[in-house]
DNA sequence: ACACAAGCGGATAGGGCATTCCACTTGGTT
DNA sequence: AACCAAGTGGAATGCCCTATCCGCTTGTGT
């Protein structure tokens, strides 16, 4: 789904196979260890040396950019569809449930939505019309008279890196803390604040959970 | 303000001193750089070989424990000094915009306080009683009607891990989006949610202010 | 003053990582 | 069938890290 013919010359056939192979190993690679994971283990992953990584993906955003421009477009149309909602207010929670849902799913997706990558078109193109959608989203569930007035766009943006932050910490409950923390949140966020909350993690589990302050500095 | 005599022998004074040293320099490197910095970086910053930091901290939890101990110290007091107040609700508030606030201003110990250090007795003590004068609050603040009968003592934890991935994302915005964050927390934490809100960052900084996605997997 | 345990720091071993280089292989075209 | 640009993988380089070793220095008790 995407430009082969305006680069100078295609990638043989053979490399193509290589691109897409890397492309999925980074997949599994990011998604369980996060965007910190070393290009070396990708290779490895991928069963293709690292030269060939490096050949084909010079830096290390553009392998990102590449691995993520999907998740980032289900992101788009999550944000879309919840526009399509009836209700507005139905829509903006719904969406915010799902965008930290991706996060929880994929630790290197929750990290791409707290950053920016200046040079990776479609990628930034998609986070942005998810951001239109959302805003649009916004305006409605303010004249609902659901949303509170002072609500801001950034809200959501610091949601996310909120969320980053307890899927990351919460190692074990991080699935349980992370949509306590999305219930309060709406709470916030509503008029009426009688959104119904989940549980919080048992506190035996949570503490647990923390990341351990044993051996690496918990990078 | 610890054990010394307990020790099977006394430190060499001059031994002494270079502790002393690094325990000043590792304060300095981690407020700044967080926990992941490096055990060389810390001794070259304090101006001892590696093998006299190693000797005197064989392992990193407990270098780390060494110099958040003061840290969690005012924590505690702060938790305490908190639960004085003649309204249970503004000690609540109070202490939660304060703990939030160490974590603004020390980078590591915003990781200190969403981690585990299992074998550091004082640290573990300090949060231990930190968390015990707060929850009195809690109990203290919902007697009184102002926080939610839902509110988990757990809920001080997700909003720590979050505050400290608010903190970790929104480099150049990190004080504004983190008040932010608190503020809305709370409005979700109270009965009346007529909490004030302080502004959020501008949508500009907030975009700048974003870990960029260039070099390092930002780890 | 002396002896020596305690302490010191540089050197070193061992490992991971990013990045570049290069001699070899191969797909595709003629 | 033959050619060669494109592509390949592994080795090499250079950096930084943890952790330990070891010969030298120094504080301290006698």
């Amino acid at each position: 789904m995407e430009a082969d013919r305006k680069r100078p010359r295609r990638l043989r056939c053979d490399a193509e196979q290589n691109r897409d192979r890397i492309i999925e190993a980074a997949r599994g690679v990011y998604e369980r260890e996060g965007l910190s994971a070393s290009m070396a283990s990708i290779a490895r992953a991928a069963g293709v040396g690292i030269a060939t990584l490096f050949r084909r993906f010079p830096t290390r955003s553009e392998l990102i950019a590449a691995v993520f421009e999907d998740a980032m477009e289900r992101n788009r149309a999550a944000a879309v569809a919840a526009g399509e909602r009836g209700s507005a207010w139905d829509g903006f929670r719904e969406y915010v449930a799902t965008v930290c849902g991706l996060q929880a799913d994929n630790r290197g997706f929750a990290e791409v939505l707290t950053m920016n990558f200046a040079g990776a078109r479609n990628l930034e193109k998609a986070r942005q019309e998810a951001f239109a959608a959302f805003s649009d989203l916004i305006g409605r569930a303010k004249a609902e008279g659901r949303l509170r007035e002072d609500f801001a766009p950034e809200d959501l943006l610091i949601l996310l890196m909120a969320n980053a932050g307890v899927l990351a910490a919460a190692t074990d409950a991080a699935g349980e803390a992370s949509r306590r923390l999305v219930g309060q949140m709406l709470r916030a966020f509503a008029v009426d604040a009688e959104e119904p909350l989940p549980e919080a993690p048992a506190p035996k589990r949570l503490l647990r959970g923390m990341v351990r302050g044993r051996r690496g500095g918990g990078c």
